[in-house]
DNA sequence: GCGGGTATGTCAAACTCCTGACATGGAGGA
DNA sequence: TCCTCCATGTCAGGAGTTTGACATACCCGC
């Protein structure tokens, strides 16, 4: 195991290098960027999340989230309160437009992830799924 | 399958994400980055690649991997050519302090790397490795 | 020989993201 | 009640990365 290459930390740098780019190039004719859609597809099934939890779900830091949402709400595509009513959490929600561009984006997003879906045996899917989550889950603390 | 957090490519993200986490916090106390990283141990392995190979072996562009190179090269870590004898590629070899370094850092990486790997049932390691280069191939073109 | 195609190194500008820091608001124990 | 701890939103600064572009150098078919 001397060759860098062959240790699983390699290939799985690459395999999110290879979906990155994939789905770099088919938000960009969306104009939204990687993290951007992330946060809208986050917001649709779960309203109301704050900053910091868009945050921890996007696996960016707060502040990173923080000049996206900015971003998002200056393009109107989501709203957030001006001040908080408990707690200093705004808790962002979806506009109407911002729901319609979330629908044309996704299906270019699922094309992307089908792809490579389509590329594992379907018997390992499932073993395959379990593993990435036991990765992630060995750097928790 | 409309939670997007069981797709694939969540799991990805999510995986990959926590492995960079633990790489830059374990090279920070070798003064070194991820792409810093990649690049020393490609070019202990294949001495003399050009500033271009490298970027595609770390799956950066040329432009990142160039300033990855000039702050290696201002560290004493790797020596270039100022002029190429053959095209304009310049290959780039590692000093021995750049070796020394290298040899420092590896430790660390490979035990965030083991760590990874230990989470995964070993009878599927084999499988997973076949999954992840599928998923990274099914974007080539 | 030579002209198009390809690959390389490099520059400039913009963008994204991160680290570090600070102030505010809530929860729980002394 | 008070006060320590934790989480949140935000600001400032800097580091890293990308896109776009340009000039140079090889290759190959004509």
């Amino acid at each position: 195991m001397e060759d860098a290459t062959q240790r699983l930390g390699y290939r799985v740098k690459r395999a999110a290098a290879a979906l990155r780019g994939a789905l770099d190039r088919a938000l960009r004719e969306h104009d939204l960027t990687v993290p951007q859609y992330a946060c809208l597809e986050l917001l649709d099934q779960r309203p109301g999340l704050s900053n910091a939890e868009l945050a921890r779900g996007t696996f960016v830091t707060r502040q990173s989230m923080n000049t996206v949402l900015r971003g998002l709400q200056d393009s109107g595509l989501i709203t957030r309160p001006a001040a908080a009513d408990h707690g200093r959490a705004l808790p962002a929600h979806l506009t109407e437009q911002g729901r319609r561009r979330l629908d044309a984006a996704r299906s270019a997003v699922y094309a992307v992830d089908q792809r490579m879906t389509d590329a594992v045996p379907p018997e390992r899917l499932a073993d395959l799924l379990a593993d990435l989550d036991r990765m992630a889950a060995a750097f928790e603390r």
